[in-house]
DNA sequence: GATAACGCGGATAAAACCTGTCTGCGTTTT
DNA sequence: AAAACGCAGACAGGTTTTATCCGCGTTATC
């Protein structure tokens, strides 16, 4: 179980495609599915990223998710505190303020301020933080454009195509489409 | 549960003591009494401590654990890894290679490489961890000394020789002491 | 207007991890 | 010989993460 978590990775991979699909509202659960990830699960993560103002829903049949706001005004930290909340990369328990010599009543010079190995902690949360904070979706999103050939995005749009149109009028989907 | 557990908390807590002591072996139990805190669960982080050749143990009675190395060359992220291995900040599960359209056969265009996700993972990874690196313990034990009076030094070590002589002679220890 | 797709929320369960306890063993000082 | 000490392993309880399922309200399509 790693700090950043699999939900957010989930949701970045989810929030890429997005930023390929602009105006057209992806489900969850083709989003899932042709990642090969759990729908359920997925489900459950969207909902965090549309109240942190990174994607906007539209409810209903045909309905789904889009960017709220353009790929280059969302970072991976955005992403990190939407999904995870204010998950601190440490837990001060105090212990100085236990030290048998206080018995029981720490004097104030020793519990004043932040605790010593706590500020240390502190900056290196920090120092991950402002490192997450500085690389975008927009970033990642053209890394992968310069790798993917042409020919994928297209892929992609006809396989969700195909998706709605095999709801739409289910006796026209190819038999292996539909199963599953 | 923080990705720098209460483990490395106490670790750090000793060694500053430890720091202290000089030449002086302190034995586990002492320190775990000392801060309030569970004897058996800090004999579980000792070896670890022992193992990275950050503290030397003595074995026997009047035993116990010494720095190993100068307190100058003992950074946070040593103890960090000493205490919990090489834990990951993200566990990346290679979601890319996935994708539905690639039927189960991803090319290599899409696997080359590290992931683009994953990349800044790790540069927010290396950010922590030098940032770790940069703060040893003589620095922390330094900011303490500045906060500290005189005589609490006397004091700790007089609390350590109480313990000594309280098992040594029990006859002779105080009643309160004794007890517990 | 019925149906089905869709987002949303809660209840639930399984797995992993962290914390903490206990026991037995070998070593060393007293 | 006894007691203090480090060491290793087994074990239990709590929390987090991952995942599934169900029912509800909303909306486009037939």
């Amino acid at each position: 179980m790693a700090h950043i978590t699999s939900s957010v990775e989930y949701a970045i991979h989810c929030l890429l495609y997005l930023v390929g699909s602009g105006d057209t509202p992806l489900s969850s659960r083709d989003l899932a599915e042709l990642q090969g990830v759990s729908p359920s699960f997925l489900a459950k993560i969207f909902p965090r990223l549309e109240k942190a103002g990174i994607v906007a829903a539209s409810e209903g049949v045909r309905g789904g998710y889009v960017l709220a706001r353009p790929a280059e005004a969302v970072t991976f930290l955005d992403v990190v505190d939407a999904v995870e909340g204010d998950k601190k990369l440490f837990d001060c328990q105090e212990i100085r303020g236990r030290c048998a010599l206080f018995e029981g009543d720490p004097p104030g010079w020793a519990t004043k301020g932040v605790c010593g190995i706590h500020a240390v902690m502190l900056s290196a949360e920090k120092a991950m933080r402002d490192s997450l904070a500085r690389t975008t979706l927009a970033d990642v999103a053209a890394g992968f454009g310069r790798k993917a050939p042409k020919s994928f995005y297209a892929d992609l749009s006809d396989w969700m195509d195909g998706r709605i149109r095999a709801r739409a009028s289910p006796r026209r989907a190819r038999p292996e489409e539909g199963a599953g």
